[in-house]
DNA sequence: AACTATTTATAAGA
DNA sequence: TTCTTATAAATAGTT
């Protein structure tokens, strides 16, 4: 079954490679799957292919989802509070989520590569464009903050931790 | 692009996958590969394929060879080749890069156009995954400058013209 | 890399 | 889910 001769071994996985990555992708897109594959070539060159990311399916993996601690502690976060309340903050969290849904998968596409795979060279470049990125972000968020002050009375933000009943209200 | 309904996701999701499962069993027997995949189906079922097995090929991903192993394995598969075929190989790969170089150029013309329309709360999960996605960058750039200090060995074959990167160039 | 004859995968319907 | 079949896609062999 296996084919004889390096030469050939080599030629047949560069040819079949890409096609078994693409079936992978329309797997994953057309029925909302989640896949890693991690390849190693005949030569011992690795590869590999994630959807959302190799890492995120990895971890789903090898860390079986545990909700109760995460609900357990909301619930009594939220004792005391009416219906309505929770009923408001239940769809609020539910926009964002969808929000930020939609942000991800936008992001996948614009950098869809894993980082392990990338080459030197790519990984300088992509650096550049990020730090470039990066900066227009933050000139952008410091507009939007110097709006935000003449507007309104909250004015320190931390970087690290928004509070979302906050956030929501500035969209 | 994603099957509406999750009934049809279900459906295009179990005649896809032994397709795609056979074709990853067939890329490994044929060009004597290693792969392990990992699924998770849409109502979130898991599924994995190992060729030897999925613990073999994780173990492999997560513990990389060491560097002068990988190397000295490279000089080794060189040894006997004539300088027209590692000249052609230095060519192929310069090629390759520059293909790269501009794919990364056209990604900084696609990102910009976004900014405008970001919320301030999508700035900041951005901002973030950026900042993340950077440190990661980081880490693997000095990973791969240490390899390339290394790498020395191979460039004794033809100092003119072959190029010790292509050692360690990675898809 | 490109071409194309052949094999293989799969969507739709039952 | 499994089967059938018309269509689409992948790829082996070749240049």
């Amino acid at each position: 079954m296996m084919i004889e001769g390096a030469n050939g071994r080599r030629v047949a996985f560069s040819k079949r490679r890409p096609g078994l990555f693409k079936k992978a992708s329309e797997l994953c897109t057309l029925c909302a799957a989640e896949m890693a594959i991690i390849l190693f070539s005949p030569s011992g060159k690795p590869f590999s292919f994630g959807y959302p990311s190799v890492g995120a399916v990895l971890d789903r993996f090898e860390n079986p989802e545990k909700v109760c601690p995460t609900v357990t502690q909301q619930a009594r976060a939220n004792e005391g509070q009416t219906l309505v309340e929770l009923n408001k903050q239940y769809t609020d969290v539910m926009e964002r989520l969808e929000a930020e849904k939609k942000r991800a998968k936008e992001l996948r596409h614009v950098v869809p590569l894993e980082i392990e795979n990338l080459s030197f060279e790519q990984l300088m470049v992509l650096k550049k464009a990020l730090a470039d990125f990066k900066e227009m972000i933050d000139k952008r968020r410091m507009e939007l903050l110097a709006l935000e002050a003449s507007t309104s009375v909250i004015s320190q933000i931390d970087d690290k931790h928004i509070d979302p009943r906050e956030a929501h209200v500035r969209e």
